[in-house]
DNA sequence: TCCACTATTTATCAATTGAAAAATAAGCTG
DNA sequence: CAGCTTATTTTTCAATTGATAAATAGTGGA
């Protein structure tokens, strides 16, 4: 009807990564059962030029999910987290404020969700990670500057580091899924949630030394 | 090819229930993007029939949100939670333990985060129920247990009241939607939540009384 | 036993989908 | 400018989808 077909012809690289990049954007708005038509119409160009540069569906909503969860963790994160010229809480503040900046984006937090329902492996993966870089890293920490560190983190201790992480994250599901009205201030729920935290983690700890 | 068509003839309200009842589970499972076919055939129906009770698969949809939502509720937890003749921890453990074994269930969690993810009205307002009935309820019995509940719950503390709630709601999540090795015993989520919850939660009126 | 009612199935449609094949045109190289 | 390469579009297909219409068969009542 309207648009004039003014073909624009970019280098392959370019336009791959175009299109990944747009991807994510439309899936996560759109959900992945939304039709390659409507992603290509969105990408101004025409359907089956998706098939050029990737054999199917399929594959391209792989390279979805990579672009989201495997490009966007910063290394440096795991030097700051055991960065002991810091207080923990400190470090906790800093890296959750950093991190929540990172993923409380429509665009990750949908993702996110989406994969975990269809029940991705690349979404079990991350949270082995989160796992072992966060969690643990952080209940190690906040046990060694309470001096209480003689045993490695027990599986109580992990869960209840699961606890609070998974309270900061309902907060960013609030936020970006359910668009509810949610505090203004993130800082707030971060400041909160670690000193629940920490507070809550020695306590358990004490207990269970007995 | 296998089955001959028995037809199975049954009367309408027991065959509608039947449906709604089934299309729980299998939306849950499939995700409400699947087809009317492949339902009518977990069924063991043929597709057509789903039309004789349902005008359009919207309203078929519609009734597994409602079926999910609205009827498992208990008006007894209402009682519950401001019965101050038990102590505040008591109510909260016995309240999240009966709450979660409802929630807690495949059906619901998926069904729960499918909805949330399409932006169905209903999810929004389940959330203002439990806002209205779980965490304004809870903030005002802990600060009046801690008799600092001269003035009414904050905004800051009904915050954190989604905090610690969305730590327990994670739980399921990762039990559910994600299939992950959690703690095996979940009233340690709970036990643990609810304490930080109540020591937190008077800290921050404390703080803010200044 | 026969008839009427209606729950259920069979057959069918138009729209949408992922994907492939063929046609076209932009842009580089000589 | 000629000619080749390939990015892009046009055309087309078979499968799947939600939904409707017509045919069929249980079941209860007279």
């Amino acid at each position: 009807m309207s648009d004039k077909s003014v073909r624009q012809r970019l280098p392959y690289d370019e336009r791959r990564e175009q299109f990944v990049e747009k991807a994510v954007q439309f899936f996560a708005r759109e959900g992945f059962e939304s039709s390659t038509r409507d992603l290509a119409r969105s990408l101004g160009v025409t359907q089956p030029l998706l098939y050029r540069y990737f054999p199917s569906k399929e594959d391209l909503i792989r390279e979805v999910y990579e672009a989201v969860y495997l490009q966007r963790w910063r290394d440096e994160w795991n030097d700051l987290l055991i960065d002991r010229s810091k207080s923990v809480t400190d470090r906790l503040n800093l890296f959750y404020t950093q991190y929540t900046d990172v993923i409380f984006r429509d665009d990750w937090m949908r993702i996110f969700l989406f994969s975990g329902l269809k029940g991705i492996g690349l979404n079990r993966e991350y949270l082995l990670f989160i796992r072992q870089n966060l969690i643990e890293v952080i209940t190690r920490e906040i046990l060694a500057e309470h001096h209480v560190d003689q045993m490695p983190p027990s599986d109580d201790e992990i869960e209840f580091g699961w606890t609070i992480h998974g309270g900061i994250f309902y907060y960013g599901v609030r936020l970006l899924i359910y668009n509810m009205a949610v505090h203004p201030d993130k800082s707030f729920v971060i400041e909160n949630s670690i000193q629940a935290w920490t507070h809550q983690l020695v306590a358990i700890r004490k207990h269970n030394l007995n």
